[in-house]
DNA sequence: CCCTGACTTGAGCACTGTTCAATTGAACAG
DNA sequence: CTGTTCAATTGAACAGTGCTCAAGTCAGGG
């Protein structure tokens, strides 16, 4: 039974889960698949693009969670969490997310999601492309921030809570350009 | 004339601007000083103390930058350029501050005069602390993603354009706090 | 039966971070 | 001038890393 590129990507999600990214290596992928390094780079041809892989199947979870009814606030607040939730269930997700090469059609899916709330709400498309930039750009900083040093020095409840506050911040901001 | 740990994090600065935080290695470094690797281990235990200590150098130059006369919310867009600034002025910069494994002093300075700002707004220890956390986790998020894939995309004008759009979002979210 | 082409191996290249016994060289004490 | 001390450096090695590619395997179609 030859190797696809959906069973190497699963085996990668969970060896970066088991080991992290900075012990993530393309030999240990290849023992967990029983098989030499070589194989690997014949269904993708580098580390990187793997890993770019693994973010797009970040990205498609992210992208998956269902949009709940509610005005734009609570649906951006929810893509919000979503987005969170989808890089903290892998190890180091949000830094593969941060380190991707370029975001694929997963990420780009999602980023559309979220650009359609705020047009619904009322933004053109530049307004809404733009306040998807702000509300991303928080989501990923606080949540680099939180796996790379944050799961010492606070509970996961207060973590949680720092995070809404920062989300509910942002929507705030966002409040006055959506009622013009 | 021997190294010391001054010289050497000179050194590295200039190795990260020409190179890259990918292709920054001990041994190019070693190279540049005129030294065997061994040497570098002397004055730092490891790779990571490096580029914790470059973090912290950039986190000196955003501390470092003038507070602007002007109220908490002049004062506070002025420290997230500075912050921006500060890490966009090296190579991989806001990669570096990301991957640090802890905050040193100067990070917690700069960190402590932003919760000053917010302090003399008017917010309690606990709500500065948290509105902070807010503005640099944006910050960061935001130059992460501007440094690692933004440079093509758009021009510097726009860049600046969008990075000030947030800024004033997260501001005016965090106004009805300072105002209560 | 042989050929084609997808797939895998094995070996190897040019690196990486890190360690450490042995060596240097300068400052200091007698 | 010795002798000692010790911070600083070397040289060599260890145990990996990402990646490449000629050669081999093997199922399916002509």
């Amino acid at each position: 039974m030859p190797l696809d590129r959906a069973v190497v990507l699963k085996a990668a999600l969970e060896q970066l889960d088991e080991v992290g990214l900075d012990e993530f290596s393309t030999r240990k992928l290849a023992a967990a698949l029983g098989v030499r390094v070589g194989a690997l780079y014949w269904h993708y041809p580098s580390k990187q693009a793997l890993l770019d892989a693994i973010a797009e199947h970040i990205a498609a979870d992210a992208a998956a969670a269902p949009l709940p009814d509610g005005d734009w606030a609570e649906r951006l607040a929810a893509i919000a969490r979503a987005h969170r939730d989808a890089m903290l269930a892998r190890t180091d997700g949000a830094r593969v997310i941060a380190c991707m090469s370029a975001p694929g059609p997963m990420a780009r899916a999602f980023f559309e999601r979220l650009v359609g709330v705020l047009r619904e709400a009322g933004l053109d498309a530049e307004a809404a492309a733009s306040a998807g930039d702000v509300l991303t750009s928080y989501v990923n900083g606080f949540t680099v921030e939180e796996q790379a040093r944050g799961l010492r020095r606070r509970s996961t409840a207060e973590r949680d809570r720092l995070f809404a506050f920062g989300v509910s911040v942002v929507i705030a901001g966002l409040r006055p350009l959506v009622e013009d």
